[in-house]
DNA sequence: CGATAATACCCGTTCGAACGACTATTGTTA
DNA sequence: TAACAATAGTCGTTCGAACGGGTATTATCG
C-alpha cells in the first residue's frame, strides 16, 4: 500500500478551507505529537507537564512565593483549577501553602525542598526531551518559528500579561510594591 | 504598571533551558491561546473541536464510510477513546455505526444528513474562526509556520501514517483493497 | 459604621483524555 | 481442524479540564 497511494505534492486548498485553518491544524497536531513526548517523561514522576511549569515558575521566585492566582496567570496554558491542581502538588509535597499575613483571602505558595528535589531530578530528562521534540531543526528554524508564534499570539495575548509567564525572572525583592 | 517594566527585548536563555523547549513552550502557548477561540464555536453546537474533526474527515470520505480505527488514524490529534468519541456523535445523531459484512470485527462509520447539516451551520462560524485566530498574519508568514511545523514534527509521525490525516482527499472507490 | 461590591479561593459536578483489561472475530500454523 | 496469535472494538476506571455557584475576606461609598 506504501507504493501506490501517489504522494502528491500537496496541491493546496484541497483538504483545508483556509490557509489559516491549515496553520491552525498544522500547530494542533505538532503540539499533540511533541506534548506525547514530555509528558511520558513527567507521567514517570506522577506529574503533568502543567504542573512541572508551576513548579518551574516557583522555583524562579524562590524562596518568595506567589499567590495562587498569580501563578496560574503565569502558566503556560490556563488552568481553571489552580486549587485541585495545587492540591496534587501539596499531597505530594511538593509545595506548600499557606495564607497571606496581609490579605487572608490570598494564598501563599511556595515550592518545597522536595519540588525542588524533584526538578532537578527531571532536569536531564528535561534537556534530552527538547533535543528529541526539535533538536533536528537548526537554530534558525527555531528562532524563526518562535518569532511567528508570538506574531500569531499577540492579538490574543491579554496586554497586562502578555510578558507575565515568560516574565518569570528574577524578581530578586518581589515586595508587592 | 504597563509604563514602569522595561520591556527587554528578550534577553534569551534567561527563563529557558534551551531555545528547543522556548520554542516548544511557545508552541503550546499558542496552541492554547487559538484553541480558546474555536472552542467556544465548537461548544455552542455540543460538539468538540476533535468531533468536529471527525465529521469533518467522514464527510470527505461521503458517501462511503470509514472503521473506526481508520478515523481515529485521520484525526488530528490522538484519540484514544475513538468508541466513546462515536458514542456523542452518535447520540446526536451526527454519525451512523453499522457492523462491516466482510468483516465483523469492523465498525463502519458514516456521517448522517443531519452530521452534514452540523457542518453547514458551523461553516462560516469556521470560517470567521480561522480569521480570528491567524487572519492578522500576512500568507507568507502562514506558509512559513506551516513549512516549518511540519518539519518539526517529521520525526515524530509513524511514517505509515504521516499523510494520512491530511489524506482524506476523495477516494472515490474506497473499496478496501 | 453599615451596606454593598469586588476579590480570592474553594468545591460540586460534568465531561473528555488516557490507560488497560476484556470480548468477539479473524488469521496462521502445525 | 484445533490451538494460538493478531486485530477491532468495547468498557471500567482514574485523572484532569472546564464551568458555575458558594464562602470568606477586603475594599468602597454613603
Amino acid at each position: 500500500m506504501a507504493a501506490t497511494t501517489t504522494v502528491s505534492p500537496r496541491s493546496a486548498s484541497s483538504v483545508f478551507d483556509s490557509l489559516e485553518q491549515e496553520a491552525y491544524l498544522q500547530l494542533w497536531r505538532t503540539y499533540d505529537r511533541l506534548r506525547e513526548i514530555d509528558e511520558r517523561l513527567f507521567q514517570q514522576y506522577g506529574i503533568t507537564a502543567q504542573q512541572y511549569n508551576a513548579l518551574r515558575i516557583l522555583r524562579a521566585v524562590r524562596p518568595g512565593s506567589l499567590s495562587t492566582s498569580a501563578l496560574g496567570a503565569r502558566l503556560v496554558s490556563r488552568a481553571p483549577d489552580m486549587t485541585r491542581l495545587l492540591d496534587r502538588l501539596e499531597e505530594q509535597g511538593f509545595v506548600r501553602r499557606q495564607r497571606s499575613a496581609e490579605n487572608r483571602r490570598v494564598i501563599d505558595v511556595t515550592i518545597t525542598r522536595s519540588g525542588l528535589a524533584v526538578l532537578d531530578t527531571l532536569a536531564a530528562g528535561v534537556r534530552r526531551c527538547g533535543r528529541d521534540q526539535l533538536g533536528h531543526l537548526p537554530r534558525k528554524t527555531l528562532q524563526a518559528l518562535i518569532a511567528i508564534l508570538e506574531q500569531a499570539r499577540a492579538p490574543h495575548e491579554d496586554q497586562s500579561t502578555v510578558d507575565q509567564w515568560l516574565g518569570n525572572r528574577q524578581r530578586t525583592g518581589e515586595g508587592e510594591a
